[in-house]
DNA sequence: TTGACGACCATAATATCCCATGATATCCCA
DNA sequence: TGGGATATCATGGGATATTATGGTCGTCAA
């Protein structure tokens, strides 16, 4: 498996060190980054990590606009400008800073959430009420999707 | 045959674990996913289960929204971030993780349910009310399809 | 000298591997 | 076609490897 799917919840040490789950680091391993590239996630309380499909995802976005247009600029300073690439120690912890710890709330526990090419971190409660909100949406999308495929061409109903 | 078809009800073991329908095994062997691929259905107390031709429906889903878009962090979530890929051991069991486990209400057996191109993991009582329901649901659409087709156009019946 | 950080070592819980067994199902040949 | 031989399957259990987590001990810098 090439991508970061499911969640874990784990804790922090007295020392802040947590472990990166190990299916996750598996992940990042074969994707050949040297430690973990974490920023803050726009409009929300959690945190983007992942390697280099991440930085290359970044780097697509940053290309699209024209080079000095504000966008541009404004992108940059937001994902490069806030990101750190935090070191795994042998165990396969890292330490969250603690800009990183504030911008997602985060105490004593955290859950990873895997998006595919990169993974989130959050606060473990405000994960859960985001999780909930996000199952509601994509219920309905998917209904939706039903019906009006269901309405143009019946047998794309099948497989 | 390249696809998951019939049911089989499975019991779990003291460590947790449930053997795969050896049926099932071949058609994921062909379809060459390593391990199981599994998340909880959206709208239904089951588990959705399969390999590649399950992942590839849920990659090109979540594929369809602009990567850093709201809907896109939202669908990966309760996608992506949801799923698991369970490992299959020597013998072809996996075990499933609590959340679920619990989602699906699964405590001593199991039932599999093939879909075609995935199966589905039930708790076999509620399988059996689901299935009840279902049938008197289709029971009813195909006299009602029968009808109209029969009307509109007599060729529709086929398939 | 104190405190933060890194490299190591320790450990309990748990997942994984490997081998075993009874019950069916399948094969094969007289 | 019968029926014993063989393979496959679901299930069980002990040994081993991983994982998450905790702690120790220097080192470097303020």
């Amino acid at each position: 498996m090439d991508r970061f799917v499911s969640n874990f919840t784990l804790r922090l040490d007295a020392k802040g060190r947590v472990s990166i789950p190990a299916a996750y680091r598996g992940v990042l391993a074969r994707d050949g980054f040297d430690g973990l590239y974490v920023y803050p996630t726009l409009d929300r309380p959690a945190l983007d990590a992942g390697g280099n499909a991440l930085l290359t995802e970044i780097e697509q976005l940053i290309g699209r606009f024209a080079p000095f247009s504000d966008e541009r600029e404004d992108f940059s300073a937001a994902l490069y400008g806030t990101s750190e690439t935090l070191k795994i120690d042998g165990e396969g912890r890292v330490i969250l800073s603690g800009p990183l710890k504030a911008h997602a709330g985060i105490a004593e526990t955290v859950a990873f959430v895997g998006l595919g090419h990169k993974f989130q971190i959050w606060e473990p409660e405000r994960f859960r009420a985001q999780l909930a909100e996000a199952t509601g949406k994509v219920r309905a999308l998917k209904k939706q999707l039903g019906s009006r495929m269901a309405a143009q061409d019946p047998r794309g109903a099948r497989e």
